[in-house]
DNA sequence: GAGTGGTCTAGACCACTGT
DNA sequence: CAGTGGTCTAGACCACTCC
């Protein structure tokens, strides 16, 4: 007979950390749950208590456990996430943005409303602005930052950049000051006053992990993805009259995009 | 004078990481540079080996920084993405997927095919399913299991579960064969040919951090996020035809959604 | 105060890459 | 082969929570 090889061969850190993934998975770990101790853990398995340790962190980074520092680690439960939904463009007017379905269910009680910043500034295109929008470099934009706050957690829920250029807006000065926000109806709205009409948006979504800065800026957890938005937004001509960049956190956030199909 | 408190009292990995971060923002470190080593970043700090070990932990499971085993750790170089628009809702017909721009510009040679599988299988609603459709517990429902894998890099691009009612397609017995995927057209034709026209469609998008099988199962490096789609296609009637989710990795892949926007 | 996880050290050994 | 990062140990100290 051959010695017989280690049949897998994984590192005790991983195999730790798929044991508890496993139990997690099959509900034997519910969320909420506080795992075993890390010395519990290492003295059954035998292991170092760093090997565990690195088997939990591995697990946050995971998204599946959340906890510590002298409290015990336990399986994440997941946050109730606000739908950011395409039905409504008007991301200035979304102050309630739970789903009809949410919205009659329970717990719909506390409507929830979040609390709501603008910040204006001009500022001067860029090469990539200026290319993005089909402008001169240095021409000038309204650039507006958006925040959004739930005030029960005092958690950041989303975060925005958005460019109007400048002298497609200049013709109504109401629109240049950050005080009149938020601006019923949005910004399909604000463009309308000057003439403009949003006939098409484009969406571009994408995912990253937030930095080390991004997680105290967000109060998030490791393991928690940001989504990121890219909002394009044309008028009839094809011309692009704005461009917002947003960020949510995927733990707390729902894209919904509805599209209504060309028939066959 | 008091004594002058820590500035920050970050803990040494975190300091080490954070400068290391700073440098690939500002771009001191471009991609695909390589990072000092760990030995050298141990001795210029003053820390252990272990506290540069964590860093460099850190800076992967950001998304920052790839590498490792033999090779030195590398700013991490971003992939091309593949578009994935809702223009075309027919995702069996997404062989050739790249955006027009990309298809014009250079590199676009090799024009990128993807490999494409799929599986069919009879299966019966569960709970969830049932509620979804707002069918009944145990209808027969058609799962259909699509892949798509990049040939050149054999790395998986996409994975879906699309679930259609047994009773709406029975029909036409030419949908229940999985050979003749795929089918030209996609999913819209299908239905289309058992008189069914699907007018509305509803994607939840959502992310999350890969498990330990899904990285290794997709290829994928530490600190790269999956994105979530759940697609509802609905036909005239309201009634709820299609339903599926897909898993994209967020770093070959970028979700784009066209929206015609209602008149003001 | 007892118990938790978080950080850190010093040092060992290993797997892998390049030459 | 030398040099890289990856894994692991044994043990120390700390920050925090809960009783």
């Amino acid at each position: 007979m051959e010695p017989q090889r280690t049949p897998v061969d994984q590192p005790k850190s991983l195999q730790v950390a798929d044991d508890l993934r496993l139990q997690i998975e099959r509900g034997d770990l519910a969320p909420g749950d506080a795992l075993p101790t890390i010395a519990d853990l290492s003295a059954r398995w035998g292991y170092s208590v760093n090997v565990v340790r690195d088997a939990f962190e591995l697990l946050k980074a995971q998204g599946l456990v959340s906890g510590g520092r002298g409290r015990p680690a336990k399986v994440r439960v997941p946050l109730r996430r606000i739908v950011r939904s395409s039905d409504r463009h008007q991301e200035e007017k979304d102050l309630v943005l739970l789903s009809e379905e949410e919205r009659r269910g329970p717990g719909a009680a506390e409507t929830l409303q979040l609390q709501f910043t603008a910040t204006y500034e001009e500022i001067r295109a860029d090469v990539a602005l200026a290319e993005a929008f089909g402008i001169d470099e240095g021409a000038k934009l309204l650039q507006r930052i958006y925040e959004t706050t739930d005030p029960a957690t005092r958690q950041r829920q989303s975060w925005s950049v958005s460019y109007l250029p400048h002298d497609l807006i200049s013709a109504n000065p109401a629109l240049l000051d950050s005080a009149n926000e938020p601006w019923p109806g949005g910004t399909q709205h604000q463009l309308h006053t000057v003439g403009v009409e949003v006939v098409r948006v484009v969406d571009e979504v994408a995912a990253t992990m937030p930095t080390t800065v991004d997680l105290k800026l967000w109060g998030m957890e490791k393991g928690v993805p940001l989504l990121k938005v890219r909002r394009i937004s044309f008028d009839e001509t094809g011309r692009v009259v704005e461009i917002s960049d947003a960020d949510y956190p995927a733990d707390r956030t729902e894209l919904r995009f509805t599209i209504p199909l060309a028939k066959w």
